[in-house]
DNA sequence: TATGAAAATGAATTGATATTCATTATGTAC
DNA sequence: GTACATAATGAATATCAATTCATTTTCATA
């Protein structure tokens, strides 16, 4: 069908990642659909051809890319490794995702929380990092790798807040320092905790 | 001079509250002054006799709330307890008060992420935070409590990016379970990590 | 109770921008 | 190269909500 075809073209691409780049500059309501169709290099009512609305701009734009940043995790996860190296390369591999898309990054550690009629689609998001999460922590939990009498909810929130943080403050930093290389310490951190032994 | 006698007056806090109320339940951008205005029982232009703009009334909100925040988090901590005493004092008092005050909690887990023309002000209040902990964290060490070898930046992000997942979670779920309840698993977590030992 | 200042009101103004649509351009089949 | 369909344009429209301000109400004082 024709929807299909305008969608994979590569105008459709420039108008999402025109959205990306000026929602990450302004948040979303700040930004017009005349500086988007700006960004982009066509006309405003071009972008009605492609988006229902301003909403779906946003909206297909976090669809696009949480659909393959999921994949990228998963990739990065799957496999034989022992639980506490599973961790690692998902950390490593968030960061890393962040880091190579700051707009991504920025929109999705700040709209996300804003918004809350994006929050259905949200919500896929976070269950699929949550299921990556538990799937890891059981399997080191089997292998005595990982305490037994953890709070699996708290644990989830706990490792998931905690990363966040760091790309937050990354983000608020322009981005100045490597993310990426936070990951092992960060990791570190979660397994072995703060107290001297 | 008259601002002084206003601002302290019940009105004003009504309308306050009623901006609090109003922001949380639909965000900034969202709300509108009419509504705050009827949630505090006033007309419209009743409003711009208390505050400057719409920006005004959240910049006021979030001023009269962190400072109150501060002040309680540093009489939890002050004394002379042991660093992992105090954390768990600061933590408990973290989500004591959010959870005591939902509006605020919703507001600030939201809107100082979104809005970078609050940014400045709200460096403020991670630094207030940043400073407690990073207080706490070098006592620690001193006393032989914590690990010698942290990175302080990272721990500190560490610790209040857990806090508030935590706190996101607990906003998601609409405040059905026990806040408070979840400070001191948080902690152990912080101090011990999830590996075996 | 009369008077004036301070406070409050809410309808009217203003500005902004999302969205539409009549028009124009582009490209394709014959 | 003509005719048709599809795509793109951007000025005009429609909506919405922040802010203003002429008018009214409240309230302290004499």
């Amino acid at each position: 069908m024709r929807k299909d075809r305008k969608e994979r073209s590569d105008k459709y691409y420039s108008m999402l990642n025109a959205g990306g780049v000026v929602f990450a500059r302004l948040g979303f309501y700040k930004a017009t659909i005349s500086q988007i169709a700006a960004e982009a290099g066509v006309a405003d009512g071009t972008i009605y051809l492609y988006f229902k609305n301003k909403d779906d701009i946003l909206y297909q734009f976090m669809n696009y890319k949480s659909g393959r940043f999921f994949e990228t995790m998963r990739q990065a996860v799957d496999g034989t490794d022992p639980a506490d190296l599973k961790l690692r390369k998902l950390i490593r591999c968030h960061l890393k995702e962040f880091q190579n898309d700051r707009d991504m990054a920025v929109i999705f550690q700040s709209e996300v929380r804003y918004r809350r009629d994006v929050a259905p689609h949200i919500k896929d998001i976070s269950k699929i990092y949550f299921d990556l999460l538990t799937e890891i922590i059981e399997q080191g939990q089997n292998d005595g790798i990982l305490r037994q009498n953890l709070f699996m909810g708290l644990v989830k929130r706990f490792v998931l807040g905690a990363v966040e943080g760091v790309i937050n403050t990354w983000v608020a930093a322009e981005g100045k320092y490597d993310l990426v290389s936070m990951a092992d310490p960060l990791v570190d951190l979660y397994l072995g905790g703060i107290e001297a032994r």
